[in-house]
DNA sequence: ATGGTCGTTTAACGA
């Protein structure tokens, strides 16, 4: 089983080339964030002309996240639980069964968090603790699962070109660091990183200044997989050829393989 | 130090 993970930065922009992707390099199952979009405004074919089922959480304007599944998700929820009041789409489950056994698909749009310190960071902080409380939940009641998405999160140095330029910035301050070090140490496994140690290895390239021609990346878009998911990767890469064609998103795929 | 680029929605805001 091939699923992908894909900030697409607005479905509507994005049409061709998702529906290229959908149709070329064919995920099992498709975590998308920042449709950018309502459930109503949603292209719906675009999905259903690939042959996908499709789940979404949207909101207008902005955030917005959705599951694409080429067979059937049970028990599909939306929303990050721990705060009635939040009302920004960031967060949606839906269990897999494949032949390897039931997952729990969990995709999220992490906060950005900018500006730092200040409320948006608060939030950022607040939202991935309640992230550890579910991931808590889900490790007690024993349901293999694993997280994936865009979790705005440069876990450390290695994964940005220039790590002094983000030491300050919500996506690499040491708070935001010790926040991803609480998920790894529930058990928790980095997919990319247990297949891959080296530098150099990004999913994240800034449309301004020439970052993707001068590979000035970060690496924030990430699989978290629970032990028994762990046991069952075979593969985890990024999409990196992606991002220079035409009209891209600042994103690329990453994609995690799982046995049977 | 500033501005640089996109997407959504149409004047800014978020990233």
């Amino acid at each position: 089983m091939k699923i992908a993970t894909f900030n697409v930065n607005g479905i509507k922009a994005r049409y061709g080339a998702v529906s290229d992707w959908l149709r070329e390099d064919a995920p099992d199952i498709a975590v998308l964030q920042e449709i950018k979009s309502t459930d109503e405004a949603f292209p719906r074919e675009i999905a259903e002309e690939a042959c996908y089922e499709l789940h979404t959480h949207g909101q207008k304007g902005f955030n917005g996240v959705a599951l694409l599944s080429k067979t059937p998700l049970e028990d599909v929820t939306r929303g990050l639980p721990g705060d009635d009041a939040d009302e920004q789409a960031r967060y949606i489950e839906g269990t897999a069964i494949g032949a390897g056994g039931a997952v729990r698909i969990c995709g999220l749009y992490l906060p950005n968090g900018n500006p730092a310190p200040g409320p948006k960071y608060d939030y950022k902080l607040a939202w991935m603790a309640r992230l550890e409380a579910r991931a808590r939940e889900l490790l007690a009641a024993e349901e293999p699962f694993l997280m994936t998405g865009d979790f705005n999160v440069i876990p450390e140095d290695r994964d940005a070109a220039r790590p002094e330029a983000w030491a300050k910035d919500a996506l690499g301050l040491p708070e935001t660091r010790r926040a991803w070090r609480r998920l790894l140490n529930l058990g928790l496994t980095d997919a990319f990183r247990a297949r891959v140690q080296g530098p150099g290895h990004y999913s994240f390239w800034d449309y301004q200044a020439g970052a993707w021609s001068r590979n000035d990346g970060i690496r924030i878009d990430h699989f978290l997989l629970s032990p028994a998911v762990a046991d069952r990767m075979t593969d985890c890469t990024i999409q990196t050829e992606l991002r220079g064609r035409e009209k891209p998103s600042d994103h690329v795929p990453v994609w995690l393989t799982l046995d049977a």
